[in-house]
DNA sequence: CATGAATGAGCCTTCATTCAT
DNA sequence: AATGAATGAAGGCTCATTCAT
């Protein structure tokens, strides 16, 4: 009855490779909406009416608002991690200060991209910290994985002897804080600007120090 | 601290050191509440039950809810800032880098005590970067004058030899980044550790970097 | 502060009577659509409509639509039960029979002005028998509480000799079956007739029985 | 009534048949559906997962959800006929007495087995007592149908000399009356006892009265 | 005929704001 | 000034029905 089989090769994996692009793209279109709108301010239908497609559609791929979200969040977290381990991988062969650089330059980037969206979603997670622990959870742990790297990072940076190891432990996370800082001003400053130039005295300070050697 | 008292003649004065202070009950209400619920979650209703009052009289001290939480913000913003500007006053003839440990504490205790009431806010602003515009000036502009003081306190760490002149510009925006980091990790961790304790890796790394001398 | 106390007798009293008298007009409203469009046609905006009030002044007095739909069942409930129990005063010297009579008469005709309300309240509660027990049971302790008025009138009548005592237990749920079959076939009917006229039979064949003697 | 059937030839025939088991196999899913959700509960999707096909095929075989489940109540209602009519002729030598206990026990079985529908069914009657007209008629027909019956075993009681003649006609109403209680009653106390157990006092009171002789 | 994704009108509920007392 | 009931626009979500494959 079923059996309609004509000579195709992955029904299953056709159906669902249809619906995760579906998915995909009422993602990209919430976020651009979440973007412009700021996260109370989007509403289901801005998000359909984005994609081009009826309300209903959205509750066809996802539970709720909420559980919508959600997916995007750990879609772009899955995403960045991707992007981290390609340009780890890359950079396998090159001593620290570089492979560093070329890590920051990845969340730089990437969080450019999606910067907009990274500040609604933690204002998110801050403001539920309480209920829906296992929400900010999944946030975090995301941010721990980066963490790792840069710790993983660190441990080759203490081996060439280009970092001090006492303070090993606090590198990871104020790198990030300047990071976050970094892409925050840029946003609000509305003037881009390249990457490098911006992570160049970042690294001279964190590595250097701002005391006069 | 909140020194508005002017020497003005009884009947006014207290007509509106009452309105003044029924004004800055309803804003600590405010502050509570959002901090508990936070942004969207706090119901004018919540805020007047908090203080003890009803809608209706929020009402009479501010536009709307807009209007109030614009008047927290700002509040708020004063109040650190008196508290910056008392602290360098007492640290006058302080050398550069006890000044500056003695300027980032008073920063994280009051970004402790005021946290969620921070992050609520931040995120409001952002959020609404396009429009209402004059509000997140407003906000801003307060951080501008945080800075400011910071790149002072840069000029006098340069002018003795304590810091390398040629990222000065960079400091400020660095170290308040770091800050954010600190005061953001501390929520999360829920294990408030003491400032100073805090502050001393911040500076050894701010001051003499990562890398080995 | 709060001392408004003028020269009232009851402020406190006053404002719920007050309320008092809104929830029953909601509820007479809500009786009336809900008889004339059925339990799920009837939306909160037809209700407040036909109280002439907004949907929002309906939550300003129940949790939602169904403790509305509850407090609706729970007062006619209590309605009846006193117009019973009022009935069973005032015939207290009267013989079984005549009693019998009367609280029949109170049941009939207090389930003819509720009648559609009725109908509807069972077929809700039919329907969630699973789920929300509670509500359930508190129609079904209504019902008992009839029966068990019931069950009293019946021991006056098996000491009167006017009844058999075998079946004693059987009495109050025939009877009540045999009334709410009365009462639908008047709905259906749409051509009320007296009560006295559908009692005769009833009471008849139900203390003389179908077969002749 | 159905019987559009023809001497036709057999590939029509095979058709109709095979599409009459499709559309009872959905109305026996509807029922199941029904019986545990309730009839607003019940969603086309249920009913389709139900039968194991989807939704649009329920419409190849229904015009809508309101047809579909009318479709239901008629086949129901036929198979209530058919099975009184069968035990009508095979007590037809039998006294009044049993022959009525036979009569009653068959609609007992038939109402417990169908009970949820059957009371789902009646509450939509009732709502939709104004608009829908024909649809309660077909309804009412149905029970006017075992009325008929009831009353012909009635003048059968009659001429026996077991049954007065003088309140005869509201014989089948109360009848009937009572059965309804005793199903609703079998159903609320979910311990479901043997159908004659039931019926006994039921048939005594009925036919002897409660007053004593 | 079967499928099931898409549709979108419709409903319940919330909450900032108003205003008569 | 204080009160708090009333307002009603707005948003999330459901589900019967359609239709292209």
């Amino acid at each position: 009855m079923n059996a309609r089989s004509t000579s195709r090769s992955k029904p299953q994996s056709m159906r669902m490779r249809m619906k995760e692009e579906a998915r995909a793209a009422i993602l990209d279109a919430a976020e651009q909406v979440l973007a412009e709108q700021g996260l109370q301010a989007t509403r289901m239908d801005d998000i359909a009416a984005r994609v081009g497609v009826s309300v209903g559609t959205l509750y066809n791929y996802f539970e709720d608002r909420q559980q919508l979200l959600e997916a995007l969040r750990d879609m772009r977290g899955r995403e960045l991690l991707a992007l981290l381990d390609t340009e780890l991988e890359r950079s396998l062969q090159t001593p620290y200060r570089a492979r560093l650089h070329g890590f920051l330059r990845c969340i730089l980037e990437h969080s450019r991209t999606h910067f907009r969206l990274l500040s609604v979603l933690l204002e998110d997670s801050l403001r539920h910290g309480d209920s829906r622990e296992g929400d900010l959870d999944r946030h975090l742990a995301m941010w721990r994985e980066v963490s790792l790297r840069l710790e993983h990072l660190g441990q080759q940076g203490v081996k060439e002897g280009a970092l001090r190891p006492e303070d090993a432990s606090h590198y990871p996370a104020m790198l990030l804080d300047m990071m976050q800082g970094l892409v925050l001003r840029q946003l609000l400053a509305k003037q881009p600007a390249p990457a490098d130039e911006l992570l160049a005295p970042l690294l001279r300070c964190f590595l250097e120090g701002a005391a006069p050697r």
